[in-house]
DNA sequence: AAATCGGGGAA
DNA sequence: TTCCCAGATTT
């Protein structure tokens, strides 16, 4: 008598799953919620140290949530996504104020959080609560795809609900916390996007991507188009070894961050310097380089202007004079973090 | 150089 | 509902 699905998958992760990830150990829906909104966008071995780090800060949800964003945003430096690092701290303060602190344990009531969708919904509840939820994240959609011959990329909203239909059915009541995470860890560790290790699978037997050697067609892959360039001048203010960095709006690219002003073309550069109350003294070009995000090429180039500043002082709130090798709780984007490597080995 | 990842928000 | 947006790393 041949097993169910979840069986197979179940003895499979009491083997050899991952059990001793950070946030296995002590497991909260906190930390849960914590690793799994950095999960979405990063992989296993880059989010731990993140995630150390993160939680040796803000052991508690309720200091999250009284953490100036700023902090918050200097902890997720270099990880991208900053979107993701403003909605959590906005979710800390609303678990904190209209929960208590404690998270929800409806699906429905945490999708309400922002940041969290139905699959990280489902992880909450299923790994964090030990409720019973189906999730659907990257992993699981690249298993389930090979092995039902689910065909079209997962964006499509159709393809999605033949995905998310075997997710509910496939997973079972009771464990689903460790289905889940055995599910995960099939597709980071052995349903890999390429090179699959498909001898080691637990459900290889019942796999109609393998057994038709069409593995490499699931899931369907997003339709390419073509990234504009865009470019960007990038101005290092310096007096006193100082730089000056500005923050950026809370929406948008690098949202929230701390950034080096910017502008479209060389000759806006007096008129900001003026705007600035500054008066330039010598100017000098450091290497240009491409910054790539999902949707366009930015080309930078490094204009080192130094500068002597006027009495007339900027807008506070926005504006700040900082060392190259500063540390101070504010977060960067990735091109400000290797300027300033730059201009300390200088 | 190309693929990738879950969710928010605009269209 | 369907697109478009957001970043850094891995392949």
């Amino acid at each position: 008598m041949t097993q169910t699905f979840s069986s197979q998958v179940l003895n499979w992760f009491q083997q050899y799953g991952r059990k001793h990830l950070p946030w296995q150990k002590n497991v909260t829906p906190y930390r849960v919620w914590v690793s799994e909104i950095m999960l979405q966008q990063t992989q296993v071995t880059t989010v731990i140290p993140y995630f150390e780090r993160f939680m040796a800060t803000f052991p508690t949800i309720q200091e999250l949530a009284s953490a100036p964003q700023d902090k918050v945003l200097n902890l997720w430096t270099g990880l991208g996504y900053y979107a993701r690092a403003r909605n959590l701290h906005k979710t800390a303060k609303l678990v904190c104020t209209q929960y208590n602190g404690e998270f929800p344990k409806k699906v429905h009531e945490l999708e309400q959080l922002p940041g969290v969708g139905r699959s990280t919904a489902g992880a909450i509840r299923s790994l964090g609560h030990s409720e019973y939820a189906p999730i659907l994240d990257g992993n699981v959609k690249r298993v389930l795809a090979r092995h039902f011959a689910v065909s079209g990329w997962p964006g499509k909203a159709d393809v999605l609900k033949q995905l998310w239909q075997l997710s509910e059915q496939l997973t079972p009541k009771q464990d689903s916390g460790a289905y889940n995470q055995a599910m995960m860890d099939i597709g980071a560790m052995i349903c890999t996007r390429s090179k699959p290790l498909c001898e080691q699978c637990p459900v290889n037997s019942t796999c109609t991507g393998r057994a038709t050697d069409t593995i490499a067609q699931y899931p369907g892959k997003k339709p390419k188009k073509i990234k504009p360039v865009k470019a960007t001048h990038m101005l290092l203010f310096r007096h006193n070894h100082q730089f000056l960095l500005e923050k950026r709006p809370q929406s948008g690219i690098w949202g929230g961050l701390w950034c080096f002003p910017q502008c479209d073309e060389e000759t806006d550069i007096p008129s900001l310097v003026q705007q600035y109350g500054l008066t330039e003294l010598a100017r000098q070009q450091l290497p240009p380089f491409r910054h790539t995000f999902s949707h366009f090429h930015l080309d930078c180039k490094p204009l080192l202007i130094d500068v002597a500043p006027s009495e007339t002082l900027l807008n506070e709130a926005q504006h700040l004079w900082v060392k190259a090798d500063t540390n101070q709780d504010l977060g960067f984007a990735a091109p400000t973090v290797k300027l300033m490597g730059q201009l300390t080995t200088k």
